[in-house]
DNA sequence: ACCGGGGGGGACTTTTTTTGACCCAATGGG
DNA sequence: CCCATTGGGTCAAAAAAAGTCCCCCCCGGT
């Protein structure tokens, strides 16, 4: 009954949604990145700064943002507008029926949304971090273990997460061991950074990610690492992004015949360290040490997938799915994507579609 | 919580309210009066010929008018439109909230404000007169008796009734005896067009209203006449339209001596023969057959009043109110002026505020 | 059969708004 | 102290909107 109320402003005011959702973006924008100039804006949006200084007129005439020598701030008010709206905005660019859409195709617990592109706007990361991270709230209880793996998505989820203690006896640990990759993505540094938003304690793994089996094997018979191997086992909630597989590969640092392997066993994602084929079979497996697949069936009450970009929108289908525990946030640009991979695969609505080469 | 989602909106796209508007009156002026053309909207809404040929083209394009050769028509989405997006309209013009004040003031059960001001647009008064249909049909039970008085407000009433068959056993009645009007006015005419739309009895009473003591006596005890008497005294729900005083005193032909005594005793309201002071007493009285004010605390479950237009503000608050079995249905225009009233004269918000000279 | 009034559509000009591209003084961080 | 960046101002070009016609058509009354 109330999910017609868009359709009918739609209908009679059809440039309804280009001006909201251009005098939203702004609004976002300016809220995530203040004090912020003008040109920057403009580029960022790409307008033309004229526009962008009627619509930052409008904006301060409504009490939206104050504009300042040094830069434009958003107002309380504005801070206020670009979170409640959020839903509304939601439903007016369609995204509520396809996160029900989405939700029936993958058959996951929960489907979250978020407007806008990730790769053609950096704001729709945060967005992303910060919706999952309501999400992960929403999944803590005391006393729980929660796993995060790393990567940007994880990054802006800690990033965005709002520091306010969480559930009592919380322990944050690292799905894997570290990746070679900058710090600040690395599993440790955002199990870290998750912790201390939550004011909780958190446990690290110092170890490289990919290892030799007798590595792993030395490892776990020293007393210290199997004690936080046993808390990452106990882990209730994972947190976790999503890669695709040429690019995880690359990241770690593969060579040309691995890749090529990979390529022939039909990888096209990858979560911590296992790469799954576009019917969600594992393919392909990084030893390390950390959380193990298998133990995703046993203590594990949700896993929260965070990715955005189309490109990513096969390895999502590939790796989360299926599973009444799995919880996903993605953004606008992936989930139109994974629509139009099912639709063109199978009208009859069977899960798995093949690959569809791009 | 939801209610905020206009405020949202008229924050973000303070142009919002204006286009929505001037395209929803386009609108629902077109389902009222179609087939209509371009010159005779633009004259109607007050708009230049170019301007609206702007505004048709976009209904067009959504597929909510049938432009033809012959004049502009509501395709069936268009009237499905203006009749589901009136509620979120309201809501955006601040009505729903002003119902809410109204009710408070009034202390009547309940109140329905109508977008549009009366006297700047017929089309208001066929839009009062359907949501009074609507609030009418949901007072009707079977076997009850309806009694209506005349005017152009209840006409309305009768014209945008839906023709569909009512509860069983209805009968429509006149609330009193015809005034020396236009035949379309008179409350046996309405009486016997609402009677028809509902598929129900109905019974009339063909006497003029202003009668001398002794012919009432003696029309008294006329057999059917006395039927009809007692149909009308135990009718349960009567609909009724609300004067201003001097209106109705020149339109019942009074003289300039009665209309000078009125205006002494401070008239400024009149319903069936009585007329109300701006307190709500009852001033004066042409006798005539029909109800009996003292009727109404009998067994009367409702009353609808429906009335509009600015000017009626004061005769709306002088006869409505302080009873909880009263429904009121008016237009913007006088809702808007009812508030301007009790807000000049007593900012603590008690009843009955004396009248204000305009 | 035949007007004639009101219907939509097209075309033209005028006006208003929008937009792009500057420059300027001020401010704040390095 | 300096330089980069900020918001504000201005002005001309461009585009969109709006006012004003005229034309043709259809329908209904004569």
């Amino acid at each position: 009954m109330f999910g017609h109320q868009e359709d009918y402003l739609k209908l009679i005011a059809p440039e309804l949604p280009e001006i909201l959702l251009r005098r939203y973006r702004l609004l976002r924008r300016i809220c995530f990145s203040a004090p912020v100039g003008r040109r920057t804006l403009a580029s960022c949006l790409g307008v033309g700064e004229r526009v962008l200084r009627r619509e930052i007129g409008v904006l301060r005439d409504q009490g939206l943002v104050r504009v300042e020598p040094g830069g434009i701030y958003p107002s309380s008010a504005g801070r206020a507008l670009v979170a409640g709206i959020t839903p509304y905005i939601k439903s007016l660019l369609g995204l509520t029926s396809l996160e029900e859409r989405l939700l029936g195709l993958l058959k996951v617990q929960r489907v979250t949304v978020v407007p806008g592109e990730l790769e053609e706007d950096e704001v729709v990361l945060w967005e992303m971090g910060r919706a999952a991270a309501r999400v992960l709230r929403e999944c803590l209880a005391p006393g729980m273990v929660l796993a995060v793996s790393g990567g940007t998505s994880c990054a802006a989820v800690a990033d965005m997460l709002p520091a306010s203690p969480g559930p009592e006896g919380i322990t944050v640990v690292p799905a894997r061991g570290g990746l070679g990759e900058i710090v600040d993505y690395q599993a440790n540094t955002i199990a870290a950074r998750v912790a201390d938003k939550l004011q909780s304690r958190y446990r690290l793994l110092h170890l490289p990610d990919s290892l030799s089996q007798e590595a792993i094997d030395m490892l776990l018979a020293e007393k210290r690492i199997k004690e936080i191997m046993d808390l990452i086992h106990s882990a209730e909630v994972l947190l976790h992004g999503i890669g695709t597989a040429e690019e995880m590969a690359t990241r770690r640092g593969a060579g040309e015949e691995e890749r090529r392997r990979l390529r022939e066993k039909g990888a096209v994602g990858e979560v911590f360290g296992y790469f799954f084929n576009a019917s969600g079979e594992v393919v392909e497996r990084v030893p390390s040490l950390g959380l193990y697949l298998e133990d995703l069936g046993g203590r594990i009450k949700n896993t929260i997938a965070v990715a955005g970009g189309r490109k990513k929108a096969e390895a999502i289908v590939a790796v989360v799915g299926n599973h009444p525990r799995d919880l996903l946030v993605l953004d606008e640009g992936a989930a139109r994507r994974i629509l139009e991979l099912f639709e063109s695969r199978e009208p009859s609505s069977g899960r798995r579609p093949a690959p569809v080469s791009r």
